[in-house]
DNA sequence: TTTT
DNA sequence: TTTT
């Protein structure tokens, strides 16, 4: 009700292949790490210089997981939409720590395959494979798609 | 097969109130023109210079129209996520002529109130009217909220 | 100063090689056509639909418009970041039209080469070529870059 | 040669005034925190809910830190647009911890103030103060205008 | 036609 | 710690 806008684009590549696990309720979630990267030259030194950025993104969504567990691999370039959301837990030793992901839920966000080589692997897709986009995000055009448990699902992810 | 993202984001003030019409198959749609506004000091004359920008909102998702028919006036600052679409369209002399405009249809878009003080002419809102990003957008929560006639809304339109 | 805000983000392919022109004062620019399409399943008759949006580019900032020239050419995939802008000419017949245009000019934008398989033609980029976002968008980071006649290059454009 | 995207694009309210503080070199950071919240209604218990999301904007960029710095209060709404990056630090305990970070630097962000109450307290801003977007982002039009240290300046940050 |  |  606050009238506020929290949403992350990000286009890079995989830094892995796509983790599939799933919530006791049966969910999918879908994870990865992905890369941005930034470079300038040093004011300085007239250097080149470069930043690399990693993302972790996590797919709630059925579909876009769905897209992503098929047709994305460690190195693939992709589109993501997410929002930005900030989670708690505690080490082993007992230390509290914050990781903060970029979340496709079954709301909101998206992906696209920014690669036109998908299918590498053989795993096929073909022409019919399509745009994932028009099929992920916050489509929800199937009814009942997701699964029990729904809203507090974050709370099932066993990171 | 396109990989392709086409997206709008603006935050600007009505400049009229929302106009609202249906389809034969009796949708809803909702449409106003938004203002942005830029300002920027010219290099030479060192004066003050400002560009206003004139968009047309068209909203097919009737969630997010109800929000817009509900709470949007004239002079509202609004948040609107949408695509870029022209149509085409032959005036009275036969001339053709080129329109675009920033859709939110049923799968993509958003619309988030950002003015605080909505409510002015009493036509409530209250703490059920809420945030209209959570309940436009994409949720088509509620199964087959959309009449009948779907996919060719926009040739029903008579703008 | 009227807080608010104007941007397209687009990835899609271009429809044509850039073209490039240049303003009486010297200032490059550099225009093109850029498609993006949508695809879905139709509800009613569970075809595959699809519609292509044609979106003109137009690139007023200098850095942008070199690495466009240099590396883009039609077919290729591009990400763009710019704002709306709609312009009003008129015709030989003395008809009145409207034509809205997604701009990078020297305050804002971006322009990021998606496609890795640039270079097709042998005009080099190579691992130099590097990243276009950091290089364009509003870098203005050598001095006095752009042509004299500043702030009215809209104005002596002749499309 | 990434070809990459990292956008952060947040309209929410700060939590609280903004933290000012400067480099060894002079520049000056400013830094606050940044809420955004979501609702929905819980499909199980038709209950509605809520969640909040706490962001910490970092700004390096000298124009869109001054605008900050003179109209941001603790409460007032702002659109940020910055870039995702998260640093490592150890605390006391020689513990390592990430925090991630939405950054508007010297190449890239903005700030809008979506406010138009601003100026409660008297500090003024009148028809100068004006809109921040234009003077902040990535404008850099006045020469020189970041202090020497330049690129490394975050290595220099005591947060 | 909006807003500051 | 914000806001509605």
């Amino acid at each position: 009700m606050a009238g506020s806008v929290n949403k992350v684009i990000l286009v890079g590549n995989l830094g892995i292949d796509p983790e599939v696990r799933h919530t006791q309720s049966g969910s999918k979630i879908v994870s990865f790490t992905l890369a941005t990267s930034d470079t300038w030259n040093d004011r300085q030194s007239g250097e080149r210089r470069e930043r690399t950025e990693w993302h972790r993104v996590v797919i709630f969504n059925e579909r876009a997981g769905d897209v992503a567990e098929r047709f994305l691999r460690k190195g693939r370039k992709v589109y993501i939409e997410g929002e930005l959301r900030t989670r708690k837990w505690t080490d082993q030793g007992g230390q509290e720590h914050y990781t903060t992901e970029v979340v496709i839920d079954r709301f909101r966000g998206e992906l696209v395959l920014i690669d036109s080589n998908r299918g590498e692997g053989g795993f096929g897709g073909g022409s019919s494979g399509g745009r994932s986009g028009g099929s992920s995000g916050n489509a929800n055009r199937n009814a009942g798609w997701d699964a029990p448990g729904g809203d507090d699902l974050d709370n099932e992810i066993p990171f």
